[in-house]
DNA sequence: TATCATTGTTTCATGATGGAACAATGATAA
DNA sequence: TTATCATTGTTCCATCATGAAACAATGATA
């Protein structure tokens, strides 16, 4: 096969500049994190682009969302700047390129270091259409605590963006991004534990929760197991 | 009186890329901000620099923050990037520019968009001389709620740094880098009142700090004034 | 109809925090 | 020398948040 240009056109962005996007969202009890899957090759990334010349960083961020998820209005964070000298090397993205038979400009800034923004993401898993990138052949929800093999520092950033994840969860209202519009008591709970790792009461959790006067009980309840049915709750607007 | 050649060498740096850095000193019962300010013109801006083609980000900011203070191993902490694309035109620069005699590149990237990384800067004001930058007539503290007019978005980045210094009060040893080596508790209250910009009770104040265990009194005691004489506290290694 | 797992709630113990009171101290003024 | 006074160090109590256990309610299954 003949090996293709390249697509990128580089005058159009911010050279030396990325954006790489943690995207979280829970499903079966876990929380999860979409990654990329490089073609033809046994390497997962981050979601993540460049900055157009003229365009907001955070703008950036909610576009490289939006090609991946479909989503709209994707609640996003800034959360950290990648800029060690040595966290990238042209040498993983050539390989990526040979192994897609794209063309390689040796003189690109593309090979050169790279400073990048970490942006963390909360979706509502149920409403996330993957799609995939130029150079991917696959774009799959990852356990947060079973990471594939990751390019670059994006095992670094992930976790990082965990972190900071667990930092903001008392001033930050997650649950209202990662739930669907409905759920119940049990599994906002499983929410919380699993991004902070560690069981939580379910007593205490309630009391809590219900004490901070932003969840909505809907008349509806769930049905269907052998045993009390729960309530089911939203967030107040 | 000619014009004189631009200093910096654009090859050196990556392009579009500067750091900002807010240094916090505690000085008069006040939180204090170093500002320079440009020569010939009523304008002030944040210690700032551009980033070497092979230095880590925090190195560059390490790198800027000795250059104006004298300090070495500052205490610092990045905590935001400004990316908006309309954020800092080469207006301004140019402003800078003419006012101190130097030849404008109009092809030069220093006059397009910026993106800067923001650290904040935690110092002993005692320790500090101040040191005047190539474009500079002065280097000065000013009190935090008395800014001077700054130039692009400097303000809201050092507003930005307060919140943050705010937000993280409780889980960073603040006063440590902001303090000399001893002090007495009314300084320390004085101090994180000043940060948190609200009174704190000085009974509950003083049990809060001691059950935390980081401080260590020393037997000396502070004297020359006409009441009880309190004593002088170091933090624990 | 009895069973049983799970949910919703109540109660009590413990610890943190808000707020007031009081004794100790060290320079100053009478 | 002694009384005064501002400030410091500490203690006590009320209040609120949190940890932990117990119990009633419920809805499908056996």
């Amino acid at each position: 096969m003949e090996s293709e240009k390249i697509i990128i056109d580089e005058g159009k962005f911010i050279p030396h500049l990325s954006v790489d996007c943690v995207i979280f969202g829970f499903h079966g009890e876990q929380l999860k994190v979409l990654f990329p899957k490089v073609k033809n090759l046994d390497l997962w990334s981050l979601p993540g682009g460049y900055v157009m010349k003229d365009e907001d960083i955070e703008a950036a961020a909610q576009r490289i969302l939006e090609e991946r998820t479909g989503v709209t209005d994707i609640y996003l964070e800034q959360f950290y700047i990648f800029g060690k000298a040595n966290r990238s090397t042209g040498e993983t993205l050539k390989k990526v390129l040979l192994a897609n038979n794209f063309e390689i400009d040796e003189k690109s800034w593309v090979f050169e270091r790279f400073v990048s923004v970490g942006y963390y993401a909360l979706v509502d898993f149920s409403k996330v259409n993957t799609k995939i990138g130029i150079y991917d052949e696959a774009c799959e929800w990852h356990d947060i605590h079973q990471l594939p093999n990751l390019a670059f520092d994006h095992a670094e950033i992930t976790l990082k963006a965990l972190e900071t994840l667990r930092f903001m969860l008392d001033d930050k209202l997650i649950g209202l991004n990662l739930l669907p519009d409905t759920f119940t008591m049990k599994e906002l709970q499983m929410l919380y534990e699993t991004i902070l790792d560690k069981p939580l009461r379910r007593d205490n959790f309630q009391r809590k929760i219900l004490s901070m006067g932003i969840l909505e009980r809907v008349e509806k309840k769930f049905t269907g197991a052998a045993h009390k049915a729960p309530y089911l709750y939203k967030f107040i607007k």
